[in-house]
RNA sequence: CGCGGGGUGGAGCAGCUAGGUAGCUCAUCGGGCUCAUAACCCGAAGAUCGUAGGUUCAAAUCCUGCCCCCGCAACCA
């Protein structure tokens, strides 16, 4: 049996899952089912990542101990896998002790062979922050960003990866293997990014004085290994490397798939690493995109963020599931929006296919007492059915096996549209007016069959429904026995005799208008409404009148407007709020200001913000505006007001 | 010259690597059928494929300039 091995990352689990997360997953199982129907011997891995600072910072705020919130959250994404119909062999935690170990002696491998150096690690260290800066992270005077404070400049002995040595290595790699790294965009960007700088060593560790948890470097008690030397070895680690059988039996079908704001540890890191340690190279990394919703990235701030759990309760499993995989152009961004489920499923699972079954085989309880007939002499437009439905099935896998389900299954619903045409063309109605009995069997044999194909093929997107489908046309389907790839060229599995299940469509329609809407649905139907009009953005979150009351607004009059050197949005702005000196605020308003229009004007602002550097200039506060299609209207009172007047 | 992605009938997309009738889904209009759901099937209208040039017998597709949009980054407090 040909080995494979699919991956999603393993997810930080310093928030709860969303949207994206549940995308790679069903990706991810989509892929799986498929290697399974093909026969393949398939393992699928998925799991969370549990160390570093994020999860200290976050187990703190919640009062527990890192362990104790791992449990939480890790938990949270274990419990959604099923919920998912996630299919996966193995859920991996960066905590299991197996793991930990593994990540030891991958560590004292390359140690041993010189691939690890103690060094001196650098870095602008904020205290308030308790991390490090980058140079290009601070402000111009080479402060902290946050906390306006000069960073301690902190010269720590750290552990080294020697990944500059496999640059050349790698880089060579991806030529040669064209389909390493896919789509092809992200495989550009990677060869740019190689080609463009040195590959800098990577540090992979951090002192205990200042981080515990996490993985104890073997060969150096005082310091634990960061990120990379943990995470990405999970890949290995679960199929026991080195020396596990499972390794030697999964890994020459590795592939893995991610998102793309993790291309560079996986397309660079981790194969660098795998040459350090002596491991052949992964088979194919595999980069998709973003969800979008409302044209943008899913934010909390926005509000637009989509629970997963929500959706499948509201239009089910098989929906959601067979929406994301439909929508979503592999390795491209991608829309979310229930409008667009709601008119796929209603076009696509209940008009074509679900209304497919349902009249099949409706017919077939009318005509032949719901027993599969048998099939006669073929005619010209069966055998035209036969070549579209080998034709179909044949692009479907290819596409799906190179995780395009987006057209995958484009290309299977052309025969399921093939078979709704074939039903209008041969007319079984007809067929039984004129008891042409011989023909009219070998029509509906002839459909059945096709439908047959088709639920089998939509097994992996969703596999409880294509059970049930195929259980209508009196078939118990067992995926282990399945060869998905002999369903292309034959025609005829179907067993006559068996006794097939009408009674309804197994999708039916998603009413939005008559049904009196839940308690749910109006809320998001409120939400929709609301996006459909451009000018006002949807309010979400209420706050209490406490919060409100936190704000300090105060109106106050320009005193002087000047441009900020080197920026083209910025103006430093003093307003004279009754204090001693004048209030300076760096404002991006100069794309519709002119700094002397703005002299004289009484404007609101909030008085309590915390200061902050922009573009090297101090801003303390915030002017209050309106942007209006392309202008930007001053909030102002009606009337003129003594300065430092308190908004209430 | 910061990095990257994109501009194709009303909407959303495919096609571009290997130039040769511009394709799909949704929406609109007309027709057919009655097995099925407001379904299904057929047909029609609707695109100078962002723009200006170039290469070519031939360009959505290759090359160059320009415009616009979107991520990231930054100058949105």
């Amino acid at each position: 049996m040909r080995p494979f091995f699919i991956s999603t990352p393993i997810y930080y689990v310093n928030a709860k899952p969303h949207l994206g997360h549940a995308y790679t997953t069903i990706l991810a199982d989509c892929v799986a089912r498929y290697h399974r129907l093909r026969g393949d011997n398939v393992f699928f891995l998925t799991g969370v990542d549990e160390h570093g600072d994020k999860i200290v910072q976050a187990a703190e705020k919640a009062g527990q101990t890192p362990k104790e919130y791992c449990d939480g959250i890790s938990s949270l994404f274990r419990d959604l896998l099923p919920k998912l119909g996630a299919s996966n062999d193995h859920f991996v935690r960066t905590t299991d002790e197996a793991h930990k170990a593994i990540v030891q002696k991958a560590l004292q491998k390359v140690y041993d062979k010189g691939d690890i150096y103690f060094g001196e690690y650098g870095g602008h260290y904020c205290f308030g922050c308790e991390r490090f800066y980058t140079e290009k992270e601070l402000t111009e005077d080479g402060l902290c960003p946050d906390h306006l404070v000069k960073p301690e400049y902190i010269a720590e002995k750290n552990y080294f990866f020697r990944m500059s040595k496999y640059q050349d290595a790698l880089l060579e790699h991806i030529r040669k293997n064209p389909d390493f790294i896919r789509p092809e965009r992200y495989r550009n960007e990677v060869i740019s990014l190689l080609e463009s700088g040195a590959l800098e060593d990577l540090c992979i560790s951090r002192p205990k004085t200042r981080l515990t948890w996490g993985v104890e470097l073997p060969f150096d008690e005082n310091f634990v290994t960061y990120v990379w030397f943990d995470a990405l070895l999970n890949y290995v680690s679960v199929l026991n490397w080195p020396d596990g059988q499972a390794f030697a039996e999964y890994w020459p079908g590795a592939q893995h798939l991610v998102a793309k704001d993790i291309l560079k540890p996986h397309a660079i890191f981790w194969p660098t690493m795998l040459m350090a340690m002596d491991i052949p190279l992964y088979n194919h990394l595999n980069v998709h995109g973003y969800w979008l919703v409302r044209d943008t990235k899913m934010s909390k701030s926005i509000g637009n963020v989509i629970e997963p759990a929500e959706m499948i309760d509201r239009y089910g499993l098989a929906g959601f599931r067979y929406f994301l995989m439909r929508e979503m152009t592999f390795g491209q961004d991608g829309s979310f929006s229930e409008d667009a489920l709601i008119t796929r499923f209603n076009a696509e699972l209940a008009n074509d296919l679900g209304n497919l079954f349902n009249r099949s085989l409706a017919m077939t309880k009318k005509y032949f007492d719901g027993i599969i007939p048998q099939s006669g002499v073929l005619q010209d437009e069966d055998n035209e059915l036969i070549a579209l439905c080998r034709q179909s099935l044949e692009n479907c896998q290819r596409l799906c096996m190179r995780f395009q389900f987006a057209r995958g299954l484009d290309a299977l619903w052309e025969l399921v549209r093939g078979l709704n045409k074939y039903i209008d063309v041969t007319a079984p109605w007809a067929l039984a007016k004129a008891q042409n009995t011989e023909r009219l069997g070998t029509v509906m044999y002839t459909l059945l069959e096709g439908m047959r194909k088709v639920a089998i093929h939509l097994w992996p997107i969703m596999p409880e429904k294509s059970v049930t489908m195929l259980s209508l046309l009196g078939i118990e389907f067992d995926p282990a026995t399945a060869d998905i790839e002999a369903e292309i060229e034959s025609f005829g599995g179907l067993v006559t005799g068996k006794e097939i299940q009408p009674g309804g469509n197994i999708f039916p329609r998603i009413e939005v208008e008559k049904k009196e809407p839940a308690e749910k649905e109006k809320k998001s139907q409120k939400k929709e409404k609301k996006s459909a009009e451009p000018a006002s953005e949807s309010i979400e979150g209420l706050i209490d009148f406490e919060d409100f009351t936190k704000l300090d607004l105060r109106v106050g009059t320009v005193v002087s407007a000047e441009p900020v050197k080197k920026a083209d949005k910025l103006l430093i702005v003093r307003i004279d709020i009754g204090e001693s000196e004048p209030r300076q605020v760096v404002a991006g308003i100069a794309e519709f200001w002119k700094p002397e229009d703005l002299v004289g004007k009484q404007v609101t602002m909030v008085a309590n913000l915390k200061p902050r550097k922009l573009r090297g200039e101090v801003s303390q506060g915030m002017i209050l505006a309106v942007k209006k299609e392309g202008d930007l209207m001053l909030l102002q009172p009606t009337g003129g007001v003594p300065n430092g007047s308190r908004v209430s």
